[in-house]
Formats: C-alpha cells, sequence, structure tokens
DNA sequence: CAAAAAGGCTAATGAGTATTAGCCTGGATC
DNA sequence: GATCCAGGCTAATACTCATTAGCCTTTTTG
C-alpha cells in the first residue's frame, strides 16, 4: 500500500511543478524508482491520480469546514473559524490545493462535475457565513459574494506562494488572513 | 497585421479556457479559420504566443500602476488608484491577467526569466506602498509582505471568475475590492 | 502583364506519450 | 520443493503534435 501512496505523492509534486499536462507517467515513475510501465500495477491511469488527488481535496476541505463552524453561533465567530481552518487547509496541503485549483481544467467527465459541485457547495457556504453575518447587523459590505469570493481567494493565493519553514509561520499566516477576512467585511473595530 | 492579431486572440482564448499544453496549433488555427501549419506564416511559434501574452500582460500592468499613483502622495489614496489600476485591468483583461498567472509553467527559459522579473517588481511596488502607509501611521499591519500578497492575490483571483457582462458591473467591482484593500491595511475608519 | 510575394493547403518528419502485452524474478504459499 | 503471484522490465501499439517541405493560387508590385 505504502507503493501506492509514494506515487500519489510524487504525482501531486510532480503536477504541482509542471502541471498535469506537462507531467509524464515516465515522470512519475522516476520520481519513485521505477518506469513508466511499472505504475499500472499500483494506479488505474493518470487520470485517476487526478481525480483522487483532486476530489479527496475538495471533501476535506468541505468537512473541516463543517467540523470549524458546527456549535458555534456568533457570526463574527463563525466566519473566523471558517477562515482559519481555509487558510490553514490552504497552507498546510498547499500542493493539494493547488493542484486542486489549477488543474480542474484537466479533469475529465464523471469527475469534473463532481468536483465542481463541491467546490459551489463550499463557496455558498462562505457566502451565507457572511450573508448571515450582514443580516446581523454584524457585517458591513455592499456584496455578500464578492466578500466571499475575496476571502477564498486569499486562500487560493496562499497555495501558490506559501513555503513551509519561510519567513512566516503557519499560525501567523491564519492569524493574520483570518483577521484580514474580518476586516474585508466590517466586523472588526477600527484598530 | 489584422490577421496575426486574430491568431493572437484566439491563441489567448483557447490558453484560457483549455490550458497552454491542452492547446494545439490546429485547435488555435481552427479558431481563425485555417489549418495549424498555415499559422507559421503569421507567427514564430507557439511558444512564442505565449511569451508574447505574458511579457505585454506584466508590462502593461506595470505601465498602469505606474501611471496610478504618479504625483499622488497620500498614502491611502496611493494605494487606493494601485489597487483600482490593479483590480481595474484584472476585470477587463481577464484572459491575460488569467494566462499571465497560470502558465508561468509553460513558458521556456529566456522569456520566464524576464516575466518572473516584471511580476516580482510588481510586488515590490505594492509592498512598498504598504510599507509606506505604514511608516505614516496611517495603515496598521502585522506583515506588510502579507497584506499585498493579499490584496495582490484578490486580482488574480478576480480574473478566474469574473465576467463581463455578469450580475457585478466593472465599476462595482473595481470599487469594493479597492475597498477591501485599504479595510485590509486597516486605512479605513470603522464603517 | 510578368514576376514576386502572400498566404493557404496537404504530406512528411520526428518526437513524445499513455497504455497494453508479454516476459522474468524472487519471495510467499501450500 | 513446486507453484503462485506481486511487481518489475522491455517492446510494441496507437496515437497526437509542433514544425518543416513543397506546392498552388491569388494578389501585389514594378
Amino acid at each position: 500500500m505504502s507503493r501506492s501512496d509514494d506515487i500519489r505523492a510524487a504525482a501531486l509534486e510532480l503536477f504541482t511543478r509542471r502541471g498535469y499536462e506537462a507531467t509524464t507517467m515516465a515522470d512519475i515513475g522516476a520520481a519513485v524508482g521505477i518506469r513508466g510501465p511499472s505504475l499500472y500495477k499500483h494506479v488505474a491511469s493518470k487520470q485517476e491520480l487526478l481525480a483522487q488527488i483532486m476530489t479527496t481535496t475538495m471533501e476535506e476541505l468541505l468537512a473541516l469546514h463543517r467540523t470549524a463552524v458546527v456549535g458555534v453561533d456568533d457570526p463574527t465567530e463563525r466566519l473566523r473559524r471558517a477562515t482559519e481552518a481555509h487558510v490553514r487547509y490552504h497552507a498546510r496541503h498547499r500542493l493539494e490545493a493547488f493542484v486542486g485549483n489549477r488543474e480542474i481544467r484537466s479533469l475529465t467527465e464523471p469527475h469534473r462535475d463532481r468536483v465542481l459541485a463541491l467546490r459551489a457547495e463550499y463557496e455558498r457556504r462562505f457566502r451565507e457565513l457572511v450573508n448571515d453575518g450582514v443580516a446581523a447587523g454584524r457585517f458591513h459590505v455592499t456584496s455578500a459574494r464578492l466578500a466571499s469570493f475575496a476571502i477564498l481567494d486569499l486562500g487560493m493565493g496562499l497555495s501558490a506562494w506559501y513555503r513551509e519553514g519561510g519567513e512566516l509561520s503557519e499560525d501567523a499566516v491564519v492569524w493574520q488572513y483570518s483577521d484580514f477576512a474580518l476586516r474585508l467585511v466590517g466586523a472588526l473595530p477600527h484598530p
């Protein structure tokens, strides 16, 4: 089983660095010390590798989101926790998040619709968090859609530039970005 | 000359929708009504098409940035104008911006370094805008780098979801996002 | 109006690539 | 100890592409 995991990890790394189309089965094989065709003893196809990465990524993100907000009522706290989960996931699993955001085009049809549906669901949940805050008079934005897109895009941007062990620790980024999200929706008093 | 422009426009459209690697010269030809090999009467190579798109995009963005802030002294106003230019460019030239952000990997070496240098320059300028505001006591952020990344990422995200003629007008998005940027750096009074 | 240049086309060329076929080996199983 | 079989490998299959060659027609030019 470990071999399959190594292959998935190598594929993830290569899909991130070179992109799905530019990565060959021989590349993936070389990364784990075997030839391209031998990969088929472990995985069904290149496309399946991508589909698995993207589907599990979106499912994990949604699961973490649910866990983050469950049992919390205050709109500000709900948005803070959701953003923390969002940002932390993008920092901790930046390869998965990066590929998940960029390779939707390379996904073929049974999978693409599924991933897009999960993503739409995730967006909808953030939008509702913002809407709830506005309805409660706690947030002040002109367009909840725009504000939620902005918050989501912060995480996606993160997955492009964040590096573990870089200048900024994971916690620092999570804390800062969550603060940014609350400032964005006008939820914090002026500093 | 018009033919070359048509080809560049078709390539841009296809690179955006399918990605550089997944776009064939035959596809681009079909989009302008000729066969793949005939394209070579107008352009040198597929790679050149990409390089041209990415280089001119970054140069335009830098030029617009310079124009936006020149002669403005107030830090808040400088950041507002820079963000407006940034967001407006990403809305108005979303295909160029989208490709410019996503296809750096597909660029081969004389060009990639050049584009990366331009991009680094652009990031540096935003970071300095934020630093200046902090130094003047007008902005309140923990990390200027993080804040400028966040603002830049807003534009990049925009180029992924914005659609001309959609629910939100260009001006609405520009105004809102510039406001977000100022809220992000703590430059606005509490609403 | 003849010559040349533009700009198309089809047919190579020359790679590269996912996937399949079929073989081989060394350890596990009986 | 003979038999499996998991997991490698090389060779073949069957594309798909970017790019080049060489030809032909139309338009421009002198």
